[in-house]
DNA sequence: CGCCTTGTCAACCATTCGGTTGAGAAATGC
DNA sequence: GCATTTCTCAACCGAATGGTTGACAAGGCG
C-alpha cells in the first residue's frame, strides 16, 4: 500500500464504488450494511472498500451496538485540492509567460532563426 | 484498466513518481529521457508511467526526431476539481443544516424524546 | 554506410487489488 | 441461554501494477 497520504487519498478515490460511497456519505452517515445495499457485491467487499477509505483518512467508523456507523471526514479533500491547485496554477503561470514571449516576438513570421541574407 | 475518465485521472496521480513528473511538466515540456533522469528506474518504466498519464489525458506526446517531447494537459485537473468541490460543498452544506438543527433545539439537555409528564 | 541515441514493445516477475467464501466476534433481544 | 443481526478477519483467486531485461524501430551524425 502506498505510504504517503496523498497517494492513499488519490488511490482511494480512483475506484467508482468508493467514490460513490463518499458521495453518499456527504448526505448522511451510514452503516456498512446500508452502504453495501445499492451495490451488487458482498458486505465483506464493502468493508474492504471502507478500510481503504479509512486508511486514506476520508472516513471514520464509530460504533453503535452491532452497527458501525461510517462518517465522512471531508477535510482530507483539502490535501488533494492543495496539490491540484498548486500545479494548476504553476501550469497557468507557465502559459502566461509563454504568451509574453510570443507577444514580444517580431510580427515577421520567419519560421526559424533566419540566418544571413534574405532568402530570395 | 479503469474505464471511466475520473478513475483514470485519480489512479494516475495515486503514484508519487507520476505526480512528480506532472509537477515537473508544469515548469516545462520534457523528453522521456529527461523525465527519467532523476528517478532510479529504467527508461522503460518511465515510458510506462507516461502511458498511464497519457491514458488519463494528463499528458500528450509529440515527436521531434528520436525524441518524444511530453506536454502537460492541465485542463484534466478540472475533472477532479469539479468532483471534489461538488462533494466538499455538499458535505459542508450538510454540516450547516446540522448546525441549524442543533441551534433550534431547546437548551434543555434531555437526552431523547421526552414523552408525557415531567420525570420527577 | 554503420553507429549511437532515444524510445517503445514484449515477455516475464512479484506484489497489490477487488472480489469471493467461510468462520467467528460482538451485541441485541426473545 | 440461544438465535439473530452486523460486521470483520483469513484464505484464496484472477486481473492489474510497477518493475525488470532483451529486442528492435526510428532518426540523426561521423
Amino acid at each position: 500500500m502506498a505510504a504517503d497520504p496523498l497517494s492513499r487519498v488519490f488511490a482511494a478515490l480512483a475506484d467508482p464504488t468508493r467514490r460513490d460511497m463518499v458521495a453518499r456519505l456527504t448526505v448522511a452517515d451510514a452503516t456498512v450494511g446500508e452502504l453495501a445495499e445499492p451495490y451488487d457485491v458482498s458486505v465483506q467487499a464493502v468493508s474492504k472498500h471502507l478500510r481503504v477509505l479509512e486508511d486514506a483518512g476520508l472516513v471514520s467508523r464509530s460504533r453503535d451496538a452491532q452497527r458501525r456507523p461510517v462518517h465522512l471526514e471531508a477535510e482530507v479533500f483539502d490535501l488533494m485540492t492543495k496539490w491540484i491547485e498548486r500545479y494548476r496554477r504553476q501550469a497557468e503561470e507557465r502559459y502566461r509567460r509563454l504568451d509574453d514571449v510570443l507577444r514580444a516576438m517580431p510580427d515577421d513570421p520567419s519560421p526559424t532563426t533566419p540566418r544571413e541574407g534574405t532568402p530570395s
